[in-house]
Parts: C-alpha cells; structure tokens; sequence
DNA sequence: CATCAAGTTGACGTTTACGTAAACGGCAGT
DNA sequence: ACTGCCGTTTACGTAAACGTCAACTTGATG
C-alpha cells in the first residue's frame, strides 16, 4: 500500500474547475445533472473535484470540439467507468474502445481532406493575385 | 474557350442530392436560407444543383461534423467565395486560409489527444481482463 | 381526367446545450 | 451585524439546427 492517505490530493471548488478550463460552472453543473461527472461534496454540499475529475471533464470538452453530443460522450463515458466487471464487460468495453478508435482514425482522415479542400481554395486565390500582378506589367 | 456548352453538365434534384449526401431536404433548404448555397432554379422554380453545388454542401457537412457552426461555415464560405477582387480582398482571404488552415492542424493535434486518451483507457481495461485471467489461474 | 409523387413556401414544434435570474446558505473581513 | 462573495437548487429563457405539417403547383402516369 505504500504510503496512501499520506500525499494530500489537491482539489479544486467548481470556479477553480471552470477557469481551468474555461467552461463556465453551469456548464459544469449541466453535465452533471447528464451523468457526466460526479463530483464529491463537502459536508456543506460544495462540490468539490479532483484530478481525475478534472480528467474527465477535459475528455468531455474535447470530444464536444469534435461534434460527439453529451448523449455520445455520456454512452462512451458509461462503457469507460472503472466498475465495470465481468469478463464479457471487459470484452465489450475493449471491443468499444476499438470500434471508437476507428471512428477517431476517419475523422483525422476527413480533417485531412478538409484541410486539402481549404488549401485549394487558397491556392487559387493565391493563383489571382499572381495574374493580377501579371496584369499590371502590361 | 475550347469545347464551352458541349459537355452537358449534370444536375440534380434536392432529393436526388439529398440521398446522395444522406440528409433531408429541409436541411439543404435550410442552409439555403442560411445563405450557404445557393442553387440555380428552373423557370417552374425548381432547384438543381450542380456539381459545384454538392461539392459547397459537402464541404458544409464536412465542416459542421468537426463542431463549426453554421454561421462559422458560412463566414468561410463567404470569403472563400469566387467573386472577389482586388489585391487587399485577395490578400485577406489568403490570410483567412491560412489561419484555417492552422486551426484544423491544431484539431488534427487534438483529435491524436482524444485518440490517444481512449486507447489508455483501452488499455486499461486490457490490463484488468489480464488480471481476472491470472486470477483464475489460482 | 384523376391522381399521385415531388417540388415549393410558410409556420410552428422540438431537441440540445447551455444562459440567466431568483432565492437562499455559509463564511471572511470590517 | 452588515456587506460581499461564493456556493447551492429551481426554473424559465433562448439560440441553433433542424423536423413536421399544411397548403399549394407541377409533371408524369394509368
């Protein structure tokens, strides 16, 4: 067991959490009330979080910038949680795991072509300006 | 000018479109009157779309699968749009690309983070299945 | 000619993801 | 004890992104 108890875990009140990550607190709460997160309480009822809550929370965020819903991100979240048991779980969790990896490899794949069409599109703004240009020497 | 008005170019219906980019038709109108695309009309007043067309609205479902709004998509469509002039206009719209650009190299980043977030988490549970395996061995 | 599918506009409804305000408690500083 | 500030819950508001339905044309087909 080493030395548990002993290394004081830092922890942080909902504000703190938000201007960490720049979410505002209703936010926070919001996806709480999704089953999203589940902070612990001070004996006053204060949330407070912890590192991996903050974890979390950022894995959250994250794939929210990349369109999944909270409902998606909850599903994911849910399969993920430690307390899962059972070797079926466990299968079903990885076999989970692998089939989002997948999904993830596509969508770096069509960010790619994304960028591809913007580069055209630039390029043939930049072609312009070089016939404009050409123009002028006339 | 070459062969101009021989090759007959095809175009389709907003249904035909519709099913060939798999959304409904009151989304394709609705971007419509977003002011993202913009269809030409027959006498009757019909929609047809054209290849340029579906290339503008496949660009609109790309962008909005990686969390752009609308109205974001729409700022890039505008200023990616072909009827500009002017060296300051051109010059400006390169800018543009090119801070495009860097966004989506920086969500191509974030998505590697994602990625790599769930595959410990993967691992995770990988580790835990190993273990129950050693358990059993007892 | 009747009818039926597919097009149009317009209006209202719905879901998601929060914002915002009200009403209250706890605590620190003066 | 009063003032702020931060926390809480509950509730209503709202913007974005469509879905859905009604009412109407138009074109094709039995």
């Amino acid at each position: 067991m080493s030395r548990e108890g002993i290394q004081e875990e830092e922890s942080w009140t909902i504000s703190d959490l938000a201007q960490q990550l720049d979410v505002s607190t209703r936010t926070i709460r919001y996806y709480e009330e999704l089953g999203l997160i589940f902070p612990s309480r001070t004996e006053k009822g204060s949330r407070h979080y912890k590192r991996k809550d903050r974890a979390r929370l950022r894995l959250i965020l994250r794939g929210k910038r990349f369109g999944f819903s909270l409902d998606q991100i909850r599903e994911m979240i849910e399969l993920f949680d430690e307390d899962r048991t059972g070797r079926a779980q466990l299968l079903r969790t990885i076999e989970y795991g692998n089939q989002k990896l997948a999904e993830i490899d596509e969508k770096i794949m069509e960010l790619r072509q994304l960028r591809e069409d913007i580069l055209v599109y630039k390029q043939n703004f930049e072609q312009k300006l070089l016939e404009e240009n050409e123009e002028e020497k006339r």
